[in-house]
DNA sequence: ATCCTCCAGTGACGACGGTCACTGGCCGCC
DNA sequence: GGCGGCCAGTGACCGTCGTCACTGGAGGAT
């Protein structure tokens, strides 16, 4: 599903996911992109093979554009080196956070962290979110690292303290403040 | 230590390490900068806040670029850009690497695998390779995050099985390609 | 309706490793 | 010389969480 090409693919319409897979066959959520998102530069640029695979989460259409030509676009237009070098730096960001978050929080917290990150592309009225559709357990946990049964468990035992309240289609933080203050403590202790 | 320009600096000589630390004060080692490497160059880019900290570990020269010379360095010199573009998919595939490695291998394994990279480093007679200067537990824990205490016990270890012979200032990696099945294996499974 | 598959939920278990608390060696300094 | 700081080594403890092994519910297909 990942050819051995150096093109780089830009996705259309669709939503595509960027992962790793351990030899054993863990899989590591890096990154999801949706449309105008774009995926294959790194091998491009730099000509080292391919770091990371992608699978469709939903049909998808993506145009591909060869290596050399690529390159001769960033040669010629500088503003979009520019924007494809800021996109570069957000991957390093969003990488040294995971790290960061990874060398520091527990599991339990990783997968309240994630859900903070959600929470916060949901916000609805004052400090509350509601969250919709609810992402596959296996999925957060592709993305924090950790076991699904693990995600399971943490998501249960938020009910207990309030914080959020579980329907059947919709998950509904009622406080994301509350919730942020809940994961930076930890990463400070 | 940590000025908030958005300069961009260059090592011109010394030894410099990139450095996140979690709240609680615990650090964490990204990178180590020798003469010819530069840091600042992610705020320069995208205008975020820095990201990261720089300590020197031993005096150091470094020069330093304003932003706006820098961008329009970018602009006026494409073969430049491409090298920093080149520069930032190194630090994104190291940074994807240690994800890996710390969503996959067990600490101990992540000392392994850390021993195998400064092993691969110091490269000897056939598959041996001898380690010097020995880096301080610390240094390394802070490289694969974990605690100083728990390289002592894996460094400990190791002579057990044959794998490496420690002397007083060096340390003797006797079968590199050994010590790199190990970690693939465990990487594996 | 009956499978089958996929996902969620849960208990039990066990080990990995982080933390704490010391000891001891080495070195530079006064 | 003796003190003080820094680093390495080690034992004990115990919480976290990954793994295994189920149960059960919600579709989809035939």
């Amino acid at each position: 599903r990942q050819s051995e090409s150096t093109d780089v693919f830009f996705v259309v319409s669709g939503e595509i996911r960027v992962v790793i897979y351990s030899l054993s066959g863990r899989e590591i959520t890096l990154d999801d992109l949706s449309a105008g998102g774009y995926f294959g530069d790194l091998a491009a640029i730099d000509g080292e093979p391919r770091s990371a695979s992608v699978m469709a989460l939903t049909d998808c259409l993506v145009a591909s554009l060869p290596q050399n030509h690529f390159l001769s676009l960033l040669e010629t237009h500088p503003p979009v080196a520019l924007k494809v070098m800021k996109s570069l730096t957000r991957i390093i960001r969003t990488a040294t956070d995971r790290i960061m978050d990874l060398s520091t929080l527990a599991a339990n917290n990783r997968v309240h962290a994630d859900l903070l990150r959600l929470a916060r592309n949901h916000m609805g009225e004052g400090n509350t979110a509601e969250i919709s559709p609810i992402p596959m357990h296996s999925d957060i946990a592709s993305r924090v690292s950790t076991t699904r049964e693990t995600v399971a468990r943490v998501l249960n035992d938020l009910p207990r303290n309030g914080l959020v309240e579980r329907q059947k289609e919709v998950m509904v933080v009622l406080d994301v403040e509350l919730l942020s203050d809940m994961v930076e403590e930890v990463r400070g202790e």
